[in-house]
DNA sequence: CTTGAACCTATAGTTGCTACAGGGTTTATG
DNA sequence: CATAAACCCTGTAGCAACTATAGGTTCAAG
């Protein structure tokens, strides 16, 4: 390995990362992310090992794992000889939990559909869509809020 | 009536529309439910009419319209001769939204399935999982997100 | 009248950032 | 060398949409 560091501050980090300093500053502070070198004015000063590090945990992130999971990841990695299996285990965890908001999701379009097809631009005492929403019977899916609704992190309207 | 109003309490109010007292009270502070009538003693009361209000809440939250956007439906259903252009324009922007949200997590999901379908339960280091949170280059969609975020990685030179 | 479940308010925590405010540092240029 | 622009610092507050806790009060049954 050289000892070729090129020493780049958390903008530069951030961008090659695709993300925010601020965002950097966060991972620091949940400890996602080792303490930087500082300069003597108290700068944060990176290396390559930290673009690559962030860059892991940015595409995890992009992946959906939280940042719990991401952190599991990150110390598995950290450890090459030990066995996948609990990689495997978080991953596939993941997929399952994916793939149940996936279901749910595909409902709600089907649903969403129904009713934007079926709003004919009358009145709203006769909108579907109202309607749907305001009648127990025509629910898609039985009410068991064991665990809230999946849908909480969308983006906002 | 008001003897005939079977006057809940919140408990109820809240088990009947499927969320917790927690929820409703929040509803109330952030004002999509009244402020309810209480007892001499301080408690909330609610009618049928709350429920049902409630009910519609729920769903809507549930079909992951955002606060805002319930907010707006309920002002909307209060009006019942109004035309529901915009309750449709509403639900058909909604609509697009878990389109794409539902692609993007299509994508998540077959990437996922390879990650672990690939992995042989070997060590760490030749985990391809772990080898595709690191690699950009491996990654086979281009997870591209939308107008919901930015900048995200650009191409690594 | 006593118990205990349900209720009250207020506040803080959750997740994963993002956005200031009000400074200090580094670097490029004149 | 001086200055200006660009960058960086800490700390705090904010976002959505609740959830949880603490510490106290009220209600309804027995």
């Amino acid at each position: 390995m050289s000892e070729h560091n090129a020493a780049i501050g958390i903008g530069e980090l951030a961008r090659r990362a695709g993300c925010k300093p601020e965002t950097v500053r966060y991972y620091e502070r949940v400890g996602l992310v080792d303490e930087a070198v500082r300069t003597e004015g108290g700068q944060r000063r990176y290396g390559e090992a930290a673009v690559r590090r962030l860059i892991f945990i940015r595409h995890a992130r992009d992946f959906g794992f939280s940042v719990e999971a991401v952190r599991e990841l990150l110390s598995m990695s950290d450890r090459p000889d030990m066995s996948c299996q609990e990689v495997d285990t978080i991953a596939t965890h993941h997929l399952e939990e994916v793939e149940s908001r996936l279901q749910r999701l595909e409902a709600l379009r089907d649903e969403l559909r129904r009713m934007v097809g079926q709003c004919a631009g009358g009145k709203v005492e006769s909108c579907r869509i109202i309607e749907v929403l305001s009648d127990h019977q025509l629910c898609i899916s039985e009410h068991d809020h064991g665990g809230a609704s999946d849908l909480k992190h969308g983006p906002h309207s």
